[in-house]
RNA sequence: GCGGGCGUCGUAUAAUGGCUAAUAUACGUGCCUUCCAAGCAUGUGAUGAGAGUUCGAUUCUCUCCGCCCGCACCA
């Protein structure tokens, strides 16, 4: 089941209204790359804020960490980056279809696992391989999805640095140091926000898939017999994110990822799945990659990465459980969420029911007219107590009344506050209209502050 | 990267080898307005970039950039 909401409208109001531009859009733009405006940075930082809240500031299990992006290419080497993050792509010569080198080896019954690429290409042309439509394949070329860049004044082999494809590894060369710092008994985890770097043979989708992305992810460490119930406890919360996050449960599916399609270190991986307007995509993962990851490290750095449970002498590379999470893909899952079209006397109107603790504009204030000083007065005033206790509301006296409320409406703000005649008449109060309903009530300001 | 389609104010559309490139909406300003995009006045704002053909190109050609659909790819 996939939402009926479409695509361009989210793109089209996003744009229009201060969400989000496309990257470097005055030159032309740039593929994969997106910048957010105004009501689009909020809405992120609050996503991002809530999932720190969740799974960080409210455990007592979690360490955060903000590691650097550049890093020692041997975080790479170890990783496997360096050599897997390359795709030897060839081409049917025909009609030009493209295929990963590797996987019609695999087809063909020839195990690629270790080859270079010249023996793959060696191997198509010793056992007369032709494409999947018939046709004579051409050599191999790579595709590195890191992009490479030089650390220092030279630009050798030993300067070479790549911007980080994931921001795991930024938690995995700090283990150490975390445990060196806290000694945190077991299971316990560290986090981290930032970004992540992939040169996408196809950035596509909105911000579904870009070049430049945003990761919220946990490396949870275990003992290597206990992975399982930490693995369920982190889906659980997860589950328990997303309803924080107001996606409806129908919207949301677990796939259990065959062992086909998982890294190869997964010993377990669980997809989120989520009905996007484009269509039923994944939303964020969760993975058990046993000891893979301090494993590489203690091989390639010669570093030990034991853990002593204490006051035994029980010793071992601690397991981990990796729920991964993409902030653009939780964006757009809260957006595509959020969109509704409904009518109010007979005109359209299009709104955004973000839940309030998302919303970038959370009250929006306004006199019911600007031409009457009273009221423009009084709303001020109104409008910077309200400013003073939540941050971010907003003041709005453009057009009519009624063009306030689509405007709000467009932005998803939850509550506009309108001052009126009987507010300046000692009422003390003003009316509340909710976006959702397009309902009025009448609030005292005392109780609206309170 | 391949095949196909496309690129005009912020958004959505129109038109044109030659007059000041049009309309709606949005946005700005002033007036008006006692609750759901009213009205009046006024203003800002576009032919993606570069080259070529031409007396003259937004229109034709090429290259690049970008977008959409399909393929492929997607730790």
């Amino acid at each position: 089941m996939s939402s009926s909401v479409n695509m361009e409208d989210i793109i089209s109001l996003a744009k229009r209204r201060g969400f989000i531009y496309p990257g470097s859009d005055v030159y032309g733009g740039l593929r994969g790359t997106w910048d957010y405006g105004p009501l689009g940075v909020a809405l992120k930082r609050n996503i991002m804020n809530l999932w720190w809240q969740h799974f960080v500031d409210g455990r007592d299990d979690m360490y955060g960490v903000d590691a650097a992006i550049l890093m020692n290419q041997k975080v790479w080497q170890a990783s496997g980056h360096v050599d897997t993050f390359v795709d030897p792509l060839c081409e049917d010569t025909v009609n030009h279809r493209r295929f990963r080198t590797d996987h019609i080896l695999k087809d063909n019954g020839v195990d690629a696992e270790g080859m270079t690429m010249e023996q793959m290409d060696a191997a198509i042309a010793e056992h007369g391989i032709k494409s999947p439509d018939g046709n004579p394949l051409s050599a191999s070329r790579t595709f590195n999805m890191m992009f490479t860049t030089h650390v220092g004044p030279t630009s050798d082999d030993a300067s070479i640095s790549y911007l980080r494809p994931e921001t795991a590894q930024g938690i995995f060369t700090n283990f150490k140091n975390v445990v060196d710092s806290f000694y945190p008994d077991l299971p316990f985890g560290i986090a981290q926000q930032g970004k992540a770097f992939r040169n996408e043979i196809s950035p596509r989708d909105f911000i579904f898939r870009s070049r430049e992305f945003e990761q919220m992810e946990i490396e949870y460490f275990v003992h290597p017999e206990k992975w399982e119930e930490a693995f369920e406890e982190l889906l659980a919360s997860t589950h328990e994110f997303l309803v924080r996050l107001g996606l409806k449960p129908e919207h949301i599916h677990e796939l259990d990822v065959p062992e086909a399609d998982r890294a190869h270190y997964s010993k377990k991986t669980i997809d989120i799945e989520y009905d996007f307007p484009i269509g039923k995509e994944e939303l964020m993962g969760i993975a058990y990659r046993t000891d893979f990851d301090l494993g590489n490290i203690q091989r390639v750095s010669s570093k030990s990465m034991e853990y002593t449970v204490k006051g035994t002498n029980e010793k071992f590379v601690p397991h981990v459980i990796e729920p991964s999470f993409g902030v653009e893909r939780a964006l757009m899952a809260v957006l595509s969420n959020a969109y509704r079209e409904d009518e109010v006397n007979g005109e359209k109107r299009i709104y955004l029911a973000l839940p309030e603790h998302l919303a970038p504009v959370r009250y929006a204030v306004s006199p019911l007219l600007k031409n009457k000083p009273e009221l423009v007065e009084k709303a001020r005033e109104v409008y910077r107590a309200l400013k003073q206790k939540y941050g971010n509301v907003s003041w709005d006296d453009n057009g009519n009344i009624g063009k306030r409320y689509r405007r709000q409406d467009e932005i998803g703000t939850p509550h506009v506050v309108v001052i009126d005649f009987e507010t300046i008449e000692g009422g003390g109060t003003v009316t509340v209209r909710e976006r959702d309903t397009t309902e009025q009530r009448r609030v005292s300001i005392a109780e609206l502050l309170g």
